[in-house]
DNA sequence: CTCAATATAGATCAGACGGTCTAAATCCAA
DNA sequence: TTGGATTTAGACCGTCTGATCTATATTGAG
């Protein structure tokens, strides 16, 4: 039988924000079966300060600098493939939640979580579940799978969005300019976008490509 | 004389995520001379709490549902021409930065900032100086005064970005084709832009025009 | 292996876009 | 009130864009 006193969750809190890191700690100080293990500004210090501590629950921004928070979990999940990461974010759109559940991640958290339902998530997926927090699910379910750009679509978006013509991105990609015209098509096509200038717009609003 | 225990400053942290004032929470309790007096979510409510708690200091996030942080920051200035206001917020581009210091606040921080410049920040606004964060300042320089789009070329900019044709921008503002294309010319110019998507992305990024 | 999806490439064409030039009405500040 | 900025509007023109159509090579999944 267990003990009254079980071990605490040995928490990782990874984000860029030095405040966000402090609401976290204090949220974690006030739970009595919680402990922050471990904290980190940027993805490659996550993954180093991983490794020395093995944190039960990782708590992870997606935008940071140096190394972006996907790239992170990709990272910790290769060398530990039972860590258990939960992403806490503000909104960044349907392509990035499927890329980090994608890289390994068990939960999805917007910034603008109550209290409750963080502490909740992280006893959650502590004990094994996986979860998505509503505004996550109604974010993936907006739009079919069969939506998702091609490799190269989302390469010629980032050029177009970057102000590229056809003719410009056709020699940054080595590609005939007729081949670009396809995928812009299919770009306007699958994003439901006017042009060009409201495809790169959607592009961002979903997470495709970044500022 | 004063007291060796000086009447503490008091405080107003708004931010639409709670992690975040959790956070802000935590480090004005460990500063003897501070005290947080007011928590608000959004804009309307730090308006209705700055009327009732009426705070040396708030600390005010710029993007938020209800009602954004210029407009809370003109509100409360229209009331209390006196209050004092630090906006505390992650890299929204230089335009944003203008328009909350013409809305009257005293400072300017990014949300990375160490606890040590924010809490120095705090004592100096409340000391009556005015601040800027060195990436604030910098933001600023990169950009000469002129560049600044007009109000009706904001207009048609946020159009452009919504994948409206500059004939149906006419259409929407009432103006001739002609007109729009006047527009057009002197955006893509201000804004050194290759072309229409291009001027649209750089809005975004420098904070002229919202996603 | 086979089917479907993807990447590639081309022709054609109307309409949209962006550059250049000009110019009048309005409005605000010095 | 006078000059400067803004807003409005137009003509002209070459280029770019996006729609439609076709068609082959490659690749990955079943």
């Amino acid at each position: 039988m267990m003990s009254a006193e079980a071990l605490p969750i040995r928490i990782m809190a990874v984000d860029d924000h030095p405040i966000v890191r402090q609401g976290i700690a204090g949220l974690i100080a006030t739970q009595a079966d919680m402990a922050l293990v471990a904290e980190a500004a940027n993805g490659q210090e996550a993954v180093e300060k991983f490794r020395s501590t093995q944190p039960d629950i990782t708590l992870m921004d997606l935008r940071m600098a140096e190394m972006n928070g996907v790239s992170a979990i990709i990272a910790i999940r290769k060398e530990f493939p039972s860590a258990r990461i939960i992403v806490l974010t503000t909104y960044v759109g349907d392509a990035q939640i499927v890329s980090a559940l994608k890289a390994g991640a068990q939960a999805y958290l917007l910034k603008n979580t109550l209290h409750k339902e963080l502490l909740d998530t992280i006893r959650a997926v502590h004990a094994g579940k996986k979860t998505l927090s509503p505004e996550a699910s109604f974010q993936l379910a907006e739009h079919a799978v069969d939506d998702a750009l091609t490799p190269s679509e989302v390469s010629v978006l980032r050029l177009i969005a970057a102000g590229n013509a056809n003719k410009q991105i056709a020699v940054q990609l080595a590609i005939s300019e007729e081949t670009v015209k396809s995928r812009v098509k299919n770009i306007l096509s699958k994003l439901c976008a006017n042009d060009r200038t409201h495809a790169a717009m959607i592009g961002l609003k979903r997470g495709i490509i970044e500022l």
